[in-house]
DNA sequence: AGGTCAACCTGAGCGC
DNA sequence: TGCGCTCAGGTTGACC
């Protein structure tokens, strides 16, 4: 599911269980996710204290007091769920999970906290991945150093897009899931925004006008900030009653939804493939 | 240098 | 109930 709406969503949600409480136990059930683990995961991780919480991109960023983070990328169908130590409605949770296809056989690490939360990571498809690095090292890790700019801030400007875009044969759309530019948009919320912006997905990025890109940048920052109020409200307090955080039903544009009205103009949305992913747009708002 | 595409891994949904 | 097929929100590395 992750986007970085998504991702923003879950850090939220994580934030109260995990912000000032220790990792009193941690259960590592496989030696390897998408990479392998730290050497010593569990140990290194056990009696440390969670200083606060970030989001770089799609990366949740847990600091611990002593000046090493905690990186949690959720790939594909990363996820976290809370219970409560001891909850005696942990068993119902299980079988709710298990209808739901959340099984507990991809629970794959289990976080209990002082304070008395237990913090499940569950990754069936297992292309999320997590890592420690010392804060100061960050900007020259190799999984942070090429990241582009964050999309919610002033560096994602139309004189940046530009720049960036200059000379680009290869589609907008690429362009824009492409972290190295913006750091933290993915299949969806281009769709989205570019919908929104009304331009055409397959236009080539470096043709596209000044004050079309100031538009996109609008756009994007729309999107995302609609994306992550959605959450928030959804969630209150982000732990759905199966124990889940970070879904919410977001209110698509054109994403998922070929063959029905535009939100703008009602003609139907089209559904086509660009290097392998699903591209929604609509005919009509984004011919050009 | 830029761009495309298969691969990583598992589950859900659908047609039969 | 089950089989086979397609698709899935991400990222990387090999290749043109």
């Amino acid at each position: 599911m992750p986007e970085l709406p998504e991702v923003e969503t879950v850090r939220a949600g994580l934030e109260p269980v995990l912000r000032g409480r220790r990792f009193v136990h941690v259960e590592q059930r496989r030696k390897d996710l998408r990479f392998p683990l730290p050497e010593r995961f569990a140990a290194r991780l056990t009696g440390r204290k969670v200083a606060k919480l970030d989001r770089r991109a799609k990366y949740i960023l847990i600091h611990l007091n002593d000046g090493e983070v905690l990186a949690v990328h959720l790939g594909m169908t990363g996820r976290f769920s809370v219970s409560r130590k001891g909850d005696r409605d942990a068993a119902q949770l299980g079988e709710f999970a298990h209808e739901h296809g959340n099984d507990a056989k991809h629970d794959h690490l289990v976080f209990t906290m002082s304070g008395g939360a237990v913090v499940t990571y569950n990754d069936a498809r297992r292309f999320g991945y997590m890592t420690l690095i010392p804060e100061r090292e960050i900007a020259h890790d190799a999984f942070f150093r090429g990241l582009g700019v964050e999309p919610l801030s002033d560096e994602l400007s139309p004189a940046y897009l530009s720049s960036r875009a200059r000379g680009r044969k290869s589609d907008l759309k690429a362009f824009l899931m492409d972290q190295r530019i913006v750091a933290g948009l993915g299949n969806i919320y281009v769709c989205e925004a570019l919908h929104m912006a009304r331009i055409a997905p397959g236009r080539a990025g470096g043709r596209i006008s000044r004050p079309r890109l100031g538009r996109l940048a609008v756009a994007v920052k729309a999107v995302l900030l609609e994306a992550i109020g959605a959450g928030g409200s959804t969630l209150r307090d982000y732990v759905q009653p199966n124990g889940e955080l970070g879904y919410f039903s977001a209110k698509w544009r054109v994403y998922g939804r070929e063959g029905l009205p535009c939100p703008e103009c009602r003609t139907a949305i089209r559904r086509r493939t660009d290097s392998g992913r699903s591209t929604f747009f609509c005919p009509s708002c984004q011919r050009t």
